[in-house]
RNA sequence: GUGUCUGUAGCUCAGCUGGAUAGAGCAACGGCCUUCUAAGCCGUGGGUCGGGGGUUCGAAUCCCUUCAGGCACGCCA
């Protein structure tokens, strides 16, 4: 279905062609002058000097012609050459009803793309904190507007579960109980069912195991030894790594299924660990890698290059894989089983030299068709009040969970300020909103930038935020659910002609899901998501508190009111659910 | 040093493919609940768009330059 913008700018520009003047300049937007008119149309101040003539006399001659338009309400002319147009209710009303009864509301999808996402990228035996946060949170909403946008999307969560950590774990464990059969080489039998850990011992041993290993340089050989066994496959190794990682992964599920975030794939880096040596192999027979400094690398540098760009590492020069070398064979591994027109990585932006490096080496050495999309969205940090990185008032690292509750409790203490409820609801509620606000106060900041954590404002209600999007939401349900005691149906309600600027304004606001969401597809930018249903929300409140709605007598009337609700609620809670997160029904 | 990102109201941020008087929210101040959720709405004040130059009829937006800050730059991830 065709936008209201283009609907428009194709009659303004049929009226520059029929005035004589390159149709091109008919292009009309939102007014930046709302007190002025509706839309607006700059082609005439363009087009002055391509004609030598004055703006002015322009848009006049453009305005005449669209004189007996069914669109417009009025066209005028103003100076020095602004076409400035309002439309007529009538049309608009018209508008939306196609647009309610259309699947999305409208949006044309597009052709469907296979798309993986890789977000999520948590540590096994290390508890999530704040900067997990946004990998998650926008990560999650990168997969679902992909998916609306008609793709087939597949969330990866990519576990960081090989490494050096692996092995620290494994040291510790060995030296706190080392008569576990997992140690005895000889040992031939079963091992046990259950871990010799439970997660939060694991989550203790971990940070342990780190700081010694950067005082005792016994311990860290220690540990790089284990590191190497558990990678060449020692039995009881692997044993004690499956523990780790099936304590871990269930601990992990809970986590992100608390903050609404689920992953179709809960791959890792071990799981491309077999691959490796024939990638490794294929680079070398291919003439892509050479040795330098002893480390094999493939050179990424580009002639159009102004910067400098290191190779691209694909091992250490004691012979080691490295992270470079497991996101090269994860390539590899996604192009074989799931064949993607386009991969999206969400990670700090610092790692964004990083990523360029790998998406070049991976084209250089063919892993990928040159048509697949490599994409790398690199988002700023969490900050906090102070503007520097997001700490805890002791200045540890804030666990995920912990920020999670503290602000469900504060939610909480709200609503039983607030409403009278039991508890059970106002808990559930409190979580509800919690997270939405949790979540909102990540994703209405663009991406890539830093943004400031103030708990405060992302719990308020007021501005820019998850609970004012909620409870707008919420007062529509309510409305909504008393019309229907009322005797009303919803089924039986259709648009009406505006009669007020607030209805007006409300419809227009409802013309914009479309385009926006085009929008924030292709800029990968959920907070322009964010930003339309604050404007539809603040239109939606400013036209509740102007229009009696139950109360009204015309009941023609007043079921256009409630069309017009119920398209609404329809796209705010279309919004919400594709940055992730639900609206209670009261709060 | 090279590259890159950022700099807009006291604070937090939009706007950046050039258009009219640069927008929100918070904070401050003033109004609005016997009527659909006041977690709301309406209003007032508040700006050298870091500085300078250029392009243009017209610049927060494009180009150059400069200042300040963040980050990244082969054997970490």
């Amino acid at each position: 279905m065709k936008s209201v913008l283009e609907l428009i700018s194709e009659e303004v520009k049929e009226a520059f062609k029929a005035a004589g003047y390159d149709e091109n300049l008919g292009n009309v937007s939102v007014s930046n002058r709302p007190d002025l008119c509706e839309y607006q149309c700059n082609g005439a101040m363009a087009g002055a000097k391509l004609y030598h003539k004055a703006p002015i006399m322009i848009a006049g001659e453009v305005a005449e012609k669209l004189a007996g338009s069914k669109i417009f309400e009025k066209v005028e002319a103003v100076a020095p050459g602004f076409l400035n147009m309002d439309i007529k209710g009538e049309w608009l009303a018209e508008y939306v009803a196609e647009e309610a009864g259309e699947d999305k509301f409208g949006l044309e999808t597009l052709k469907k793309k296979k798309v993986i996402v890789d977000y999520g990228g948590p540590n096994v035996a290390k508890p999530l904190h704040v900067g997990h946060l946004r990998s998650a949170v926008i990560g999650e909403s990168v997969k679902r507007i992909c998916r609306y946008m008609g793709h087939d999307a597949i969330g990866d969560i990519h576990l960081g579960d090989w490494g050096l950590q692996m092995g620290l774990i494994i040291s510790e464990v060995k030296e706190r109980q080392p008569d576990l059969p997992y140690f005895d080489e000889n040992y031939t039998g079963e091992y046990p069912k259950e871990a010799p850990f439970t997660i939060s011992e694991l989550e203790e041993i971990y940070p342990t195991a780190s700081a010694k290993s950067k005082e005792d340089a016994a311990f860290k050989e220690k540990a790089m030894e284990a590191t190497f066994k558990l990678q060449s496959g020692v039995r009881g190794y692997r044993a004690l790594w499956d523990h780790i990682i099936r304590i871990s992964v269930a601990d992990l599920k809970r986590n992100y299924a608390n903050l609404k975030v689920d992953f179709d794939l809960w791959k890792g880096e071990s799981d491309v660990h077999d691959i490796i040596p024939g990638m490794v192999e294929y680079m070398k027979e291919g003439g892509y890698a050479h040795l330098d400094d002893g480390a094999l690398v493939v050179d990424v540098k580009e002639e159009t290059d102004t910067k400098e760009m290191p190779p691209c590492m694909i091992l250490k020069s004691d012979g080691a894989s490295l992270y470079n070398t497991t996101d090269l064979a994860t390539i590899m591994d996604r192009v074989k089983n799931y064949n993607p027109d386009q991969i999206i990585y969400l990670t700090d932006k610092r790692q964004n030299l990083y990523f360029e490096q790998v998406f070049r080496c991976a084209r250089k050495t063919k892993l990928v068709k040159p048509e697949t999309e490599l994409v790398h969205i690199g988002f700023g940090t969490v900050n906090g009040k102070d503007g520097k990185p997001f700490k805890t008032r002791e200045g540890g690292v804030m666990r995920l969970e912990y920020l999670i509750s503290d602000i469900e409790e504060r939610m909480y203490e709200r609503i039983s300020e607030n409403r009278e409820m039991n508890e059970a609801e106002a808990k559930e509620i409190a979580k509800t909103v919690g997270l939405a606000a949790i979540k909102y106060g990540d994703l209405s900041n663009q991406a890539s930038k830093d943004y400031i954590f103030d708990v405060d404002k992302f719990i308020s209600s007021e501005g820019n935020t998850g609970p004012y999007i909620l409870y707008t939401i919420v007062r529509i349900k309510s409305i909504l659910k008393k019309y229907e005691e009322m005797g009303g149906s919803v089924a039986d309600v259709s648009f009406k002609t505006p009669d007020n600027a607030s209805s007006k304004d409300l419809m227009k606001e409802l013309t914009g899901f479309a385009p926006m969401m085009k929008t924030a597809y292709d800029e990968v930018a959920p907070h322009k998501i964010c930003a339309y249903i604050y404007g539809l929300s603040n239109a939606f409140n400013s036209f509740y508190h102007e229009t009696r709605i139950l109360a009204e007598e015309d009941e023609e009337k007043k079921k256009g009111y409630i069309a017009l609700l119920l398209l609404t609620k329809d796209i705010l809670e279309t919004c919400i659910d594709i940055l992730g997160f639900d609206a209670p029904d009261r709060m």
